[in-house]
RNA sequence: GCGCUCGUAGCUCAACUGGAUAGAGCAUCGGCCUUCGAAGCCGGGGGUCGCAGGUUCGAGUCCUGCCGAGCGCACCA
């Protein structure tokens, strides 16, 4: 934890600014960073190339010049001016170190933060199996999630359920039409079968059956009216086909450990007429207006005042510039119910849900749903909505819509509401065309479907790699990997070990990418235990771990007990006096998490966080292999650099949590 | 047509809000298991950072133009 020593550092270095230079401008950055080795120093900043044309002297000079006007500073030993121009400081190594694992000294407390933040991540369509895409989705959530909860942020976690659009429609269409299937025979399936598979299946033939003729399309309408109107037996089987695949999902997703608070669902937003209550204040201010010309006559339009943002292909016509939001047959279009959820998300619409509890949590807590029905609710339940704070998970090809929320937040005259809601927007998962292939999926040579770099993951097609099995193949790998080295476990103990193997493969893979990238997926890749991935990261906490281990079996020795006496020890090996800092280059970077988590959450680029977890795991595991701790003879450097691991362990042990890997026992 | 994103080693990707010598993994070549676990470590080869200008003490990073790729732009959801 290094975050508190740069705020320090950057006071200081600011009143130097203001008593020596008399530069007092509050938003004068300072940053902090670290130097490329550790002979140059443990922190540094740049701040002098900025001054340089001000105060029309070299940089150099400005560094030395704030070095010496600097003073002492608690935990620094050393501030130096480079050659460069940096200022570099050097930290009290056996201090910085011995705080940290609470042996010595103290830290200080972090500052609550008391902001309530919602996340919503995950959304997929209550009709089929999850699938790699969504997948990408559900780690992102759910690490922002652990990442904001790790700073100290409230978070409240909210998965949206779309149980009335047509995606579900769609598969009642094919229950009714292709497999005459009534809700008795729905739930008789639903007990035999993988459900969310086979629905994945029929989904797909709808699709094509659609193609065949689009007269088909006017049963899905009808079936799409009925549902949101509750005609049964329609909107019955609906619900149940919903509810049965959400609980496949949540099966899913709790395999990776991804869980949430709240599941919103749309048919309860509908239903509450939350709509009805963001149109009254989107008229009453204005944000939507009535169109009596053009083609958009008799529709209500809000104005887009982004020109980035043009509704249509042809520019310059007025019509460009207003996005419908009412059809002129008064029913409200896709975005308008989004608007009415974010305003309740952003405590502005005046209106709640009920709830009632619908399954436990990984915690044991209950996760709870909405629900429209009284008789349903309960009235014990948690706080709902209402945040400081939101992030919307969702992939890029919504960005439009999502600009659209925001815009209808300042438009009805909350642009601080606006300001803090944010689009964590992410590239899709496209396969490989060598995955694709295997899959079964090959593109007819030539078409254009082959010329593309990938082939895009399709659920109206059924083209893609179901979670549940790619999650399923992983295991296996791990399993049997586990099967040859651990020949002396049991069969349910190498199951456990596997299974977070597995789950640390694909979350790796999942977060490993930036997320302005498209992952072309390559089961292969995915497959990979060795080089860039999650079972690496593991590897070496297990290994760390194992020291522990070893000093208490052969020697009876705790770590408490093993780090009790360095206060009164030598710092010389800490300190690198022979010219090795390799122990304290890994205590450095390991202290740094806070730093990266800071920049993650800032950046909303978890592909940082799966670098530094790596970066860290390999320094690691480049000192394991030079530096012996159970065969070292000299007690006070065996002592230092049992400490630098098991600050070692604990940093990347947490780093793992943050992506919700557990440390597996051995592997 | 307009907008957003991407283009860095053979392949897949990094480069911290413009900073110190552009780094990893895979692949390839060569070493290391009688020393805390080889899912590992050490070393070699491999780069006109898409192209051309510009801003700056300093540009892979910012600006402009061009080339190539992907996505988005409905009274669909």
């Amino acid at each position: 934890m290094i975050l508190p020593l740069h705020e320090q550092l950057k006071a200081r270095v600011r009143a130097v600014l203001a008593e020596r230079y008399e530069i007092t401008d509050p938003d004068l950055n300072v940053p902090v960073e670290t130097p490329p080795n550790r002979t140059m120093g443990d922190l540094g900043t740049p701040v002098a190339f900025d001054l340089a044309r001000r105060l029309r002297k070299a940089p150099r000079v400005i560094a030395q010049e704030i070095a010496d006007a600097l003073g002492p500073l608690p935990g620094i030993t050393k501030v130096e001016a480079a050659p460069s121009g940096y200022l570099n400081v050097f930290l009290d190594r056996p201090a910085f170190l011995l705080a940290r694992l609470g042996v010595a000294g103290s830290l200080p407390a972090p500052t609550p933060r008391s902001d309530k933040t919602i996340v919503e991540h995950t959304a997929i369509n209550p009709n089929k199996a999850a699938h790699i895409g969504h997948l990408r989705n559900s780690a992102l959530g759910d690490t922002l999630v652990r990442a904001l909860r790790f700073r100290g942020s409230p978070v409240e976690v909210q998965n949206y359920i779309d149980d009335t659009g047509v995606q579900v429609a769609d598969v009642v269409v094919g229950f009714r039409e292709f497999e005459k299937i009534d809700l008795a025979g729905a739930k008789h399936l639903a007990a035999t079968t993988r459900f969310d598979y086979y629905c994945w299946d029929l989904y797909a033939r709808v699709t094509e059956w659609y193609d065949g003729d689009k007269e088909r399309l006017k049963i899905r309408q009808a079936t799409l009216h009925d549902i949101e109107h509750g005609v049964e037996p329609t909107a019955s089987l609906a619900a149940f086909i919903a509810d049965t695949v959400v609980r496949a999902h949540l099966k899913t997703m709790a395999r990776l450990n991804i869980d949430y608070q709240l599941l919103t669902w749309e048919g309860d937003i509908l239903r509450l007429k939350f709509w009805a209550r963001a149109f009254d204040a989107m008229q009453a201010t204005g944000a939507v207006y009535l169109q009596n010309d053009g083609k958009h006559a008799g529709c209500w339009v809000m104005k887009i005042d982004d020109p980035d943002a043009a509704a249509t292909p042809e520019d310059d016509d007025p019509e460009s510039r207003e996005k419908v939001i009412v059809r002129s047959n008064g029913t409200a279009v896709y975005v308008a119910k989004d608007m009415a959820y974010q305003f309740w998300k952003s405590g502005l619409l005046g209106h709640d849900f009920y709830y009632r509890p619908f399954a436990t949590r990984l915690n044991g807590e209950p996760l709870w749903a909405t629900t429209s029905d009284p008789a349903l609710a309960v009235k014990d339940h948690p706080a709902f909505g209402a945040a400081a704070a939101t992030y919307n998970v969702i992939d890029v090809r919504q960005a439009y819509l999502q600009k659209l929320l925001k815009q209808a937040l300042t438009a009805i005259g909350h642009p601080a509401e606006a300001e803090r809601l944010t689009h964590f927007s992410y590239e899709m998962v496209a396969l490989s065309h060598a995955t694709a292939k295997e899959l079964g999926f090959a593109p007819a040579e030539g078409s254009d479907e082959a010329k593309k770099p990938f082939v895009e993951v399709s659920g109206r097609k059924g083209l893609g790699v179901k979670a549940d099995d790619l999650i399923d193949r992983v295991i296996a790998k791990a399993q049997s990997e586990v099967e040859r080295r651990q020949p002396d476990l049991s069969d349910a103990e190498r199951r456990r070990i596997a299974e977070d193997i597995g789950v640390a493969a694909v979350r790796y893979f999942l977060i490993k990418y930036s997320r302005t990238k498209v992952i072309v997926f390559d089961i292969d890749e995915a497959l990979s235990f060795e080089g860039e991935s999650g079972p690496y990261l593991q590897y070496a906490v297990v290994r760390a771990n194992n020291i522990f281990q070893k000093l208490q079996d052969r020697l009876g020795i705790d770590q408490a007990a093993m780090l009790a006496p360095l206060p009164t020890m030598p710092p010389d090996f800490i300190n690198g006096s022979d010219g090795d800092h390799e122990l304290w280059a890994l205590v450095l970077e390991a202290a740094r998490l806070d730093d990266v988590v800071e920049q993650v959450v800032r950046t909303l680029e978890f592909a940082v966080l799966a670098k530094y977890g790596f970066a860290l795991a390999q320094m690691f595991n480049a000192f394991y292999h030079r530096a012996q701790i159970l065969n070292e003879e000299r007690d006070d450097v065996r002592r230092w650099r049992a400490a630098a691991v098991a600050y070692f362990r604990m940093q990347l042990t947490r780093m793992l949590e943050l992506m919700g890997v557990a440390v597996p026992p051995r592997m």
